[in-house]
DNA sequence: CTCAGTGCAAAGGATTTGCATGCCG
DNA sequence: CGGCATGCAAATCCTTTGCACTGAG
């Protein structure tokens, strides 16, 4: 859980990075990334209109696009139909996701960091080879969450 | 490139596996796996519908559904808004995918099989930490391919 | 014959956009 | 002040579905 002090240094950092891509820190912006700061997992736009029903959904789609123009916030399409969004990894550091497979819940996840730098060497390899310029890498975990598996 | 016998072979295959799904291998669902087959790489609907006109778009994606119920398709989400096809793993082998994030064009990837291993240990691990019972991973890299990245 | 598969058109759902108005810098 | 941000409603885009018809087994 993040505490209030962590909070207000998120949004300073935030701040200034919106406004290095010359764009304002508004209310709804503010209120957009402290939802996400608290769920500490991505959300959809519906968790984020059941988190802050205030924010228009239109509004919140904007608002997610120019965070994530800002480089504050970053959009997952894995894990069904709806979009997820979370905290850029310039603000949450590097990790992975474990997907609900049931119920498309997703969920932060660390590892090792010798295995990460492993993986990441050899991905650029196998990039090399196809002519791709490497940006970044993905690495999900697909499968059942406690409460879905407890139902089934 | 996928030879005639190849094809041939990879329909008896796709047949089986609809058979005993106790499904039919009609011509729109063979015209389907043939385009999948041929591309050697994840489609769109669109890119199915050019390379098919004569398929429409709804039995598409109905034929789509009823081979991944198969078990000879899957879906992939990742990559843009819009979902790639492409031949189940059973049938191609397990892979991953370069991700273009200016064109959205995806492409298949192998990597070292003992890495494969190490990662599949880690995430199980990390799995188990979070009351998560894992069934599968994706590990993809994004960046520019070759031909975007040459406009640029 | 019988039931799954097909095509067309309409419905659905998520996401985007046009426009008039309000607020931030 | 001047322009970006906001809200609402309408528009889009991808995908799914209802229904009557055809074809595979």
């Amino acid at each position: 859980m993040e505490s209030p002090k962590d909070l207000e240094q998120l949004h300073e950092d935030v701040k200034r990075r919106l406004a290095a891509a010359g764009q304002r820190y508004t209310e709804g912006r503010r209120a957009l990334v402290s939802a996400l700061a608290t769920a500490q997992r991505p959300l959809t736009l519906r968790d984020i209109g059941s988190t802050i029903p205030e924010v228009p959904q239109s509004s919140a789609y904007r608002n997610l696009e120019a965070l994530r123009e800002g480089g504050v916030v970053v959009r997952i399409s894995a894990g069904g139909d709806r979009a997820h969004f979370e905290l850029a990894e310039a603000l949450l550091g590097h990790h992975h996701h474990l997907i609900c497979v049931s119920c498309g819940t997703i969920e932060d996840m660390r590892i090792d960091g010798a295995l990460e730098a492993e993986v990441d060497r050899a991905l650029t390899g196998a990039a090399g080879e196809a002519g791709f310029t490497p940006l970044r890498h993905s690495l999900d975990l697909y499968g059942e969450c406690s409460d879905c598996g407890e139902e089934a």
